[in-house]
DNA sequence: CCATTAAATCAACAGCTGTTGAGAAAATTG
DNA sequence: CAATTTTCTCAACAGCTGTTGATTTAATGG
């Protein structure tokens, strides 16, 4: 080798100087989740964010490329399940129903990634693989050792549920849904997502003592 | 007038002595129920078809048309919501929930306009328009006063849930729900609708007495 | 000023898309 | 047979797609 110390001191222009790697991601992640996957085109993001298509391609190496770093889900949104599900069982339900809408329908900068993988999942197999796995691992937390070995079927269950419930609203636009408010959506969900998560003990006759 | 009595009869060869049409629309309806409605191409379901793809423009009109095509739901699926209805309350959630889960994951032929339109709602809005009337009107007339003005939304959300349960299973494919048999499933799913469609009385103590 | 490194622009490519028009083949009637 | 109407085939179009390479500009350091 040759002389160890500092001897390669980085000359030239520094990357990132400028902000445009951040205008084509936040641009992407627009277009992504309000017209879904195919209707995205390299040129579209690159003139919402006003630079050449190529520049795109330049710091994302494809549109698929780009597509996998609009998924990368900020933190924030996936914090909040995760503290959903300390607490007593009482109000379990709405308390993981308010952590789902709040991350669906809340700022876009946290909503837009969810809702563009809700969307590209659909159209697009390595985000439904992605959408999977956030699905699987984020309830399952909170519902883990909880009642018995079903308990990650009754968390796929809830967490399918809302984000039917968001679509209905988001994305299929129910007039019903859409003319609810907050509140009174989870007045009816609550109940039947603790339901789901924390089933309730027998009200009438259970027939397991025979057979 | 001129002479009315058969004197124009039809000569040339007669519309519809080939079963083209059909098979024409039961590829495009595989293709658009798998595919989505962007990965679909003329060509592919002319292929699927073994047909020309010119073919396919000749029957209908445009891509669009194709999809209207599609989307067209055979009476039968929606003969089993009407029905799904009459009857008591007590099993309301879970006769709902069968009916349901063997429109959307029953005979091909069935399921697939379903499917379809599922997948189309997510990019096109004229799919999304027709999945909307479909989610308001069905469930709807059945719970028409029912509780009370509310049921509107109740069903609604029901409707979005279940979709969402199904969307969990066959196009995002978590594994967990997917792993769950039917009954496993609507075990676990009637009391949550049940609870969503017909309100429990309160069964602990409810805050309602003061404030 | 020169060298180096990254950012940005330009023009172009091959491929696939929906769609169209001309015409051949098939069916049906006189 | 000829006439007519529909089905089907073939070739091609204009447009958009993701992607690439060459080239220029901007920033940084020697």
């Amino acid at each position: 080798m040759k002389d160890s110390t500092a001897h390669k001191v980085r000359r030239g222009r520094r990357p990132g100087t400028s902000n445009t790697r951040q205008a084509i991601l936040e641009a992407a992640r627009a277009r992504f989740a309000n017209d879904g996957f195919a209707a995205t085109t390299i040129r579209l993001v690159a003139a919402d964010a006003s630079v050449d298509a190529s520049q795109v391609m330049q710091f994302y190496r494809s549109k698929d490329e780009l597509f996998a770093a609009v998924m990368a889900i900020p933190s924030e949104a996936l914090e909040r399940f995760n503290t959903a599900f300390e607490g007593p069982d009482d109000d379990l339900g709405e308390r993981v129903v308010r952590a789902y809408l709040s991350a669906w329908e809340g700022a876009h900068d946290v909503s837009e990634p969810l809702m563009a993988m809700l969307r590209g999942a659909i159209v697009n197999e390595s985000a439904a693989e992605q959408l999977r796995s956030f699905i699987q691992s984020r309830l399952l937390e909170g519902t883990r050792e909880r009642t018995d070995t079903d308990a990650a079927l009754r968390a796929g269950i809830a967490s399918s549920m809302l984000v039917g419930v968001v679509t209905g609203r988001q994305i299929i636009g129910v007039p019903t849904l859409l003319a609810a408010g907050t509140e009174e959506l989870i007045t009816v969900l609550a109940p039947a997502i603790q339901q789901v998560l924390v089933p309730q003990p027998p009200l009438r006759a259970e027939p397991e003592s025979h057979a």
